[in-house]
DNA sequence: GATGTCGTCATCCTTTCGGGTGATTTTGCG
DNA sequence: CGCAAAATCACCCGAAAGGATGACGACATC
């Protein structure tokens, strides 16, 4: 949580700098100064909102449910059942939650730049779950990954 | 959701206005641009962070209340359910048998290679096929059309 | 015979994936 | 606090996948 402050000091400096220094360029345009301030109000609420998203994103620990699936649809409607996710397995595979997460957001299609995008996480950051999911699940590519996770009822 | 663009607006224009009526008030002081940028940034980048609180504490309620959800129900077998495939939808997308045997051997985890070999058909063929696959469904990756396949009762 | 669809195959090029390795930071827990 | 697990990020490289385009033959239909 330290360098969210430390981002925010560098782009308030950053951007205090580039004001001052800018200012003998467009301070003699009329309504320079609201500009400034839409400008600056815009950049930092949309990092306030990045911020925001950020560090309230949902760090909950896995919580211990036994469940077992129910199945028997009639192959009309594909979804609405709630899925309760098969725990046993992922333990025992050693999945941890945010594998699984990656994993759910690949079965729904998502290429790794999205999900990193989804998720505020680099793109490296989701090919490394991604690798480790894999090879956990014994599974070369992706969509072997998420047939893997169906059959093993991790995945809805 | 609306609401918060709502706020948002009011807000921007509250401070822009404000700003406006203000500047002339302290634009004979030194810097007051410098500190017009600070103003502006702490007041959005806090608005920001608000909102981005705002926004996910209700997906974090929600989540809340369906998680700790204890089902039980009878350890049934998968019910063999032998799928009928919606050849209605495969019509009117334009979707050939051939493309979607390909697509079904893409939702099995099989790559374009393993394809080939279990078609006796060259990769080049699958790719091709795939190509079509993937723009009947609009889907930009394999995992992509996997799911659309589903969602549509195109595949199993 | 002309037309259209389908399956087949190719080439070129770009993007995406996956494997491997190493590193730092955050977090949970004793 | 200190450790271990988890999460994060970076870099490289080769393989796979995807887009665009063109082509050819079989087959059906009008």
């Amino acid at each position: 949580m330290k360098r969210h402050a430390l981002i925010f000091g560098l782009v308030g400096g950053t951007l205090i700098a580039t004001l001052q220094y800018t200012e003998y360029r467009f301070v003699v345009l009329e309504h320079s100064v609201e500009l400034y301030g839409a400008l600056v109000a815009v950049l930092f609420a949309a990092f306030g909102i990045w911020l925001g998203l950020r560090i309230t994103r949902r760090r909950e620990t896995i919580r211990e449910t036994v469940v077992l699936k129910e199945v028997l649809v009639p192959a009309e409607t594909p979804a609405l059942e709630p899925f309760a996710p098969n725990t046993e397995q992922q333990r025992t595979l050693g999945i941890t939650a945010r594998e699984l997460e990656i994993l759910a957001l690949i079965a729904r299609g998502l290429s790794n730049r999205e999900i990193a995008t989804e998720l505020f996480v680099s793109e490296n950051t989701v090919k490394t779950h991604c690798a480790r999911a894999f090879d956990k699940l014994g599974a070369a590519r992706r969509t072997q990954a998420v047939q893997r996770g169906k059959e093993l009822g991790i995945l809805p």
